[in-house]
DNA sequence: GGGGCGACATGACAATAGTCAAGTTGTGCA
DNA sequence: TGCACAACTTGACTATTGTCATGTCGCCCC
C-alpha cells in the first residue's frame, strides 16, 4: 500500500481525527509502519507496552490465553481503529495478545512520542481518552450480550451490525472467517453453525462468507427479545 | 461518617493517590459529597455524564438494562474505587446505570473542574488514564471468565479473589448478597446456589454470607482447569 | 408474638451449548 | 490433476444452565 494512502487512513482514525494538524504531523513522522502476515503476532500478553497501534488495512484480533491454552477473543479491529492507548501511556504489561488474522498494515506510535506531546497539549489526552472510552463501551456492550442473550441472538446482532440500513433487506459479507466470528461471540464454531441454521426461519441465508437478510426489522426483533418470552 | 475520614479515603483512591497534593486539594474542595440509601439510583444509562464518582463507603453496582428489562451487572465498586472517568471528560451519555446496593457515601467531582485542571497539568490526564485502564482490564478479565470458564469456576475465582492468602485455608465474608454475586458472575441465583453445592467437594462451605475454604490451592486448581479435561 | 415478605435452596423439566465423530467442500501446493 | 489439509456442517450425545414451582428461613414491622 502506498505510504500516502496509509497516512490518509491514519488521519481518519478515531485517535487522530480530532487532533490539530500540527500534532498529527508530529505523530505521523515518528510512527513506525509495518506489515504483518496472517497469523503473525503483533504483541504478547504480559509484554510491556511501548506503542499505540493503528490498523491501516486487514484485521487484527486481541485475545487472552487462559492458563490451559483456551483462548478468549476480546476484540477484532480493522482499518482506522486503534488499540493499546491506555496501556502504552502507563508502561504496564498488555492484558491481551494481538495477532494479525489477515495480512495487514499497522502503524505504531511509540509511547514516548505520545507522552511528550501530551504534556505539551492536554487535547492529546482527551483524544486518547476518547479512543479508550470507545473500547470501554464496546467491552461493556459485549459483556451485556454475553450475560443477557443466547448464542443465536448474539449472532443476529452481529449480522445487524454489518448492515447499513435500519429495515428492509440487506446483503453483507462476513468480515472474517467463521472460527473467529465464533470466538468473538463467545461460542464454538459448531454452535455458530447451528445458530445460523436457527436464523434461517428468520430470513437469514448464509452462503460461504456471504449473508442475505430478508427482513432487518424482524431480525432485530429476534435479537432484542427477552429469551424468556419467546 | 466524618468529613475528614471521607477525605482521607478519597486521597487513597486510585484516581487521586498519585496526584500532587495541590491538585488533590483543589479537587476535594470542589467535590460534592452525598449519601445514598440501598436501592437508590446514582445515575441512569443515557444520562449525560457531569462528574466522576468516587465511592467512600458501601457498595455501588454498574449495570445495563436491555430493551426487555433484563439487567446485566457490569461491575461492583466499593471504598476507594472510582468510575465514570472516561465518560465524564467527554460529555457523552453513560453507557450504564449506577445504583447503591447498600447505604453508601459517594464523592462527585464535577467534570469541568477536572477538565480545567487537566489542561493545566497533563499529570491529571495520566491519573485518569490509570483509573480507566484499571476498568478496561477488569472488563477484559470478566470477558475472559465468561467466555472460557463454567459458572462454578467463576464462582471459585470469585471466592479466591476474596482470600488474602495464596494457599492453605481461609475464611471470608461474602461482600454483598447472593443475588448480586450471581448477577456479577453472569448467572441466575439458582445457578449460583448449585455452583456453591458443586464446590462443597472441593472444600468450600457456605453458611449465610460466610464462606470457609479448606484448601485454596485445590480451589485454584479447579478454577483454572480447562473444563474439557475434568 | 404473629404475619408477611424477600432471600435463598432444591427438585423437576426444558432449553441451550459443548463434545466427539463423521462427512463435505474448497484451497493450495506438489 | 490430485492429494492434503483446514474450514465448515451435521448428527448424536452430554453437560450446563435457565425456568418454574415449592418450601424453608430469617427479618422487619405492626
Amino acid at each position: 500500500m502506498a505510504h500516502e494512502t496509509q497516512k490518509a487512513i491514519a488521519r481518519q482514525s478515531l485517535l487522530l481525527k480530532s487532533l490539530p494538524e500540527q500534532h498529527v504531523e508530529t505523530l505521523l513522522s515518528h510512527a513506525i509502519w509495518r506489515s504483518y502476515d496472517r497469523g503473525e503476532t503483533i504483541f504478547l500478553q504480559e509484554e510491556e507496552a511501548k506503542a499505540v497501534h493503528v490498523v491501516l488495512a486487514g484485521w487484527v484480533k486481541l485475545f487472552r490465553m487462559s492458563a490451559t491454552g483456551s483462548e478468549a477473543v476480546v476484540s477484532v479491529f480493522t482499518r482506522g481503529e486503534s488499540f493499546g492507548e491506555a496501556v502504552a501511556l502507563r508502561n504496564v504489561p498488555y492484558p491481551v495478545s494481538a495477532e494479525a488474522v489477515s495480512p495487514c498494515d499497522v502503524m505504531h506510535i511509540p509511547s514516548p512520542v505520545l507522552l511528550s506531546l501530551m504534556r505539551e497539549d492536554a487535547e492529546i489526552g482527551i483524544s486518547i481518552l476518547a479512543a479508550t472510552f470507545a473500547h470501554l463501551h464496546s467491552l461493556v456492550a459485549q459483556l451485556e450480550q454475553l450475560k443477557a442473550q443466547t448464542g443465536s441472538q448474539r449472532v443476529a446482532e452481529f449480522l445487524l451490525n454489518l448492515c447499513d440500513d435500519e429495515s428492509g433487506a440487506c446483503d453483507v459479507e462476513l468480515p472474517y472467517d467463521k472460527m473467529l466470528i465464533a470466538g468473538r461471540l463467545g461460542m464454538k464454531p459448531e454452535s455458530l453453525s447451528r445458530a445460523f441454521s436457527r436464523l434461517k426461519p428468520m430470513g437469514v441465508k448464509i452462503n460461504r462468507n456471504h449473508a442475505k437478510i430478508s427482513d432487518i426489522s424482524a431480525l432485530r426483533g429476534y435479537a432484542e427479545n427477552d429469551p424468556s418470552e419467546k
